[in-house]
DNA sequence: GCCGTTTTCGGCCCGACTGTTTTCAGTCG
């Protein structure tokens, strides 16, 4: 996997930031090893060039020690520091940190006085009220840690799309480079591109079943081996600290469409497939289409749906969602695609909480051949994100227009302007007027009147886009109290723009609500909400799940190749 | 542990929110 040492490393640092944390120790160091993280998950190059070339502390919190710590795991392997920081906490207690409304103090506590070590001793302590004796514990507590559990087991069943994908690409790439494998193709619920994923399976056809199992269970991530056959293979590889399964199975090419048909599902999708065929005298599976015993089709999935007569079904409409019926009558949407966008209409940049300057961005909105980029840092309100004070977004706006001089790519003047409690917004409409892109968000307050106060702000001429309007934070933060319905008739009322937020963790709107948008005649805006460069990479996220959403090039106004908005 | 237009020591983002308290600790972003 590409960039691996890094991501292991960030993963280090981050554990020993958690264990010092734990222990209660110098909160600022804390702080120094969790940015060192950051810094190395997000970079581009490989660790190991860059301390050859003598450069680590070129990194931003990247110091004498730490550097001496890369350097040390690049020689053998370990991290001496991270090992003693580990030798007096129990395995599994650090995983607990991730439950929400569960702290590094509540955590310390409840291990000094209730010996809670894991996830089980931690469940029973609630169950028989233990924890509720502990000081500063009171009933609503002990329920939103409960509350906390159920979401953390959750997520630990279910893997992110963006982490799903990054682990079935590298694997497929690594397949694809034995001559064995003839084609390597995802499928499941990461091929539909939903938003988190139960497992990830790769189906292959190739020559010799028995020898691509084993080069796949010999590759480098593999961290266990569950099962070798000679059709199918499972392993464990390791990501950001958590052991993922990954199936392969090697199919005969004569069923490959079929069996990659199949195993795409969704099940209720397949359901109903079936169903058809089979009032049509054919019989659907894994192996084929069959009229009586004879096969008809299975090489491709094109042959498949053909039989029943019906036209492709792309991946991510299969969720019998009204896909087949709208196949019947040749009504399926032209879905967007990727190629289709032709800029970010939000990024963030080191002016406030992001890592990379203008510049930067600029540049690799170019390497993705977009035509604009949108810099949209926080609003004075936002102090934990470095938000920009008036004075510092005028300096921006001056940094923006003469770095637009003599550019192809436009980089655009934004804001994302936090919507206030009163539903006001953090900047007076004369400096919003002077702006290219206003985004407006909810960042405080996420249960008082947030539908009016968005309302509000969809009511302010200078107002474009909202930015993730639900507020979800997948598999960790239930959405803002909003009645999205509310918010879509108003965004249709003014002609406004509703966003798809593409960053990993967010993805909103969701699929459903995106589609109730677009039904709505409301445009959306795909934003990655970059903090660095890199992750503008996150668009292609937002476009699987806008298609998901059913959504079309024209429904999404980043496509067009003028930056244009409805200024109303 | 990092970092420097206040610079090699002494800061380091800071306020909202919640639930516990009776003036504040812990968590989150």
């Amino acid at each position: 996997m590409r960039n691996m040492k890094n991501r292991e490393l960030a993963r280090m640092f981050s554990t020993i930031a958690d264990a010092i944390e734990l222990k209660g120790g110098d909160r600022f160091r804390v702080i120094a090893y969790r940015r060192a993280a950051t810094t190395l998950e997000n970079l581009t190059e490989d660790i190991e060039t860059v301390a050859e070339q003598g450069r680590l502390q070129e990194l931003r919190g990247v110091g004498k020690a730490i550097a001496s710590k890369i350097e040390e795991y690049l020689k053998t392997g370990r991290i001496r520091k991270y090992d003693e920081e580990l030798e007096t906490i129990p395995e599994g207690l650090l995983d607990l940190l991730a439950i929400p409304d569960l702290g590094p103090k509540t955590l310390a506590l409840a291990y000094k006085s209730l010996d809670i070590k894991n996830l089980e001793d931690l469940k029973r302590a609630v169950a028989d009220g233990s924890l509720a004796e502990l000081s500063r514990m009171g009933e609503k507590k002990v329920n939103n840690i409960k509350k906390g559990i159920e979401i953390f087991e959750k997520s630990r069943e279910r893997i992110p799309i963006s982490e799903a994908l990054e682990i079935s690409e590298n694997l497929i790439e690594y397949l694809r480079a034995n001559p064995e494998v003839e084609q390597a193709t995802a499928a499941g619920s990461l091929r539909r591109m939903k938003e988190t994923v139960g497992d990830i399976d790769i189906l292959a056809t190739g020559t010799d079943g028995r020898k691509i199992i084993e080069y796949f269970t010999s590759c480098p991530n593999t961290e266990r081996v569950i099962a070798s056959g000679k059709t199918k293979g499972s392993i464990l590889v390791r990501t950001n600290g958590e052991m993922r399964q990954v199936d392969l199975r090697i199919l005969s090419r004569e069923c490959f469409g079929s069996a990659l048909q199949y195993f795409t599902g969704s099940k209720e999708h397949n359901v109903k497939l079936r169903r058809i065929a089979r009032e049509k005298g054919l019989k659907i599976s894994e192996y084929g289409v069959f009229r009586g015993r004879k096969r008809i089709a299975g090489r491709t999935e094109e042959e498949v749906y053909r039989t029943v007569g019906l036209p492709f079904i792309p991946p991510e409409l299969r969720e019998d969602q009204g896909e087949i019926e709208a196949g019947f009558r040749e009504e399926l949407p032209t879905l967007l695609e990727y190629s289709d966008i032709k800029g970010d209409l939000h990024v963030h940049s080191n002016h406030s909480d992001g890592t990379s300057t203008i510049l930067e961005i600029a540049e690799f909105a170019e390497s993705l051949d977009y035509r604009y980029v949108a810099i949209c840092d926080h609003s004075k309100s936002a102090k934990f994100a470095g938000g920009l004070s008036e004075e510092r977004l005028r300096k921006q706006m001056q940094e923006i227009d003469r770095m637009n001089m003599g550019r192809e790519l436009r980089i655009l003047k934004g804001i994302e302007v936090d919507i206030l409690k009163d539903g006001s917004l953090d900047f007076p409409d004369e400096l919003l007027a002077e702006l290219d892109v206003v985004v407006a968000a909810i960042h405080i307050g996420f249960r008082q009147n947030v539908t009016e106060r968005i309302i509000a702000a969809l009511e302010n001429p200078n107002v474009d886009i909202i930015a993730h309007p639900s507020g979800r934070l997948i598999s960790r933060r239930e959405g803002y109290e909003v009645d999205l319905n509310a918010v879509i008739k108003s965004a249709e009322k003014s002609g406004k723009v509703l966003e798809l937020n593409a960053y990993p963790d967010r993805l909103d709107l969701d699929d459903q609500n995106l589609r109730r948008a677009k039904e709505a005649g409301v445009k959306i805006s795909i934003g990655t909400d970059a903090h660095a460069k890199s992750e503008m990479g996150w668009m292609r996220f937002g476009v699987g799940i806008a298609r998901r959403g059913w959504l079309e090039k024209s429904d999404v106004i980043n496509t067009s190749n003028e930056f244009l908005l409805n200024q109303s």
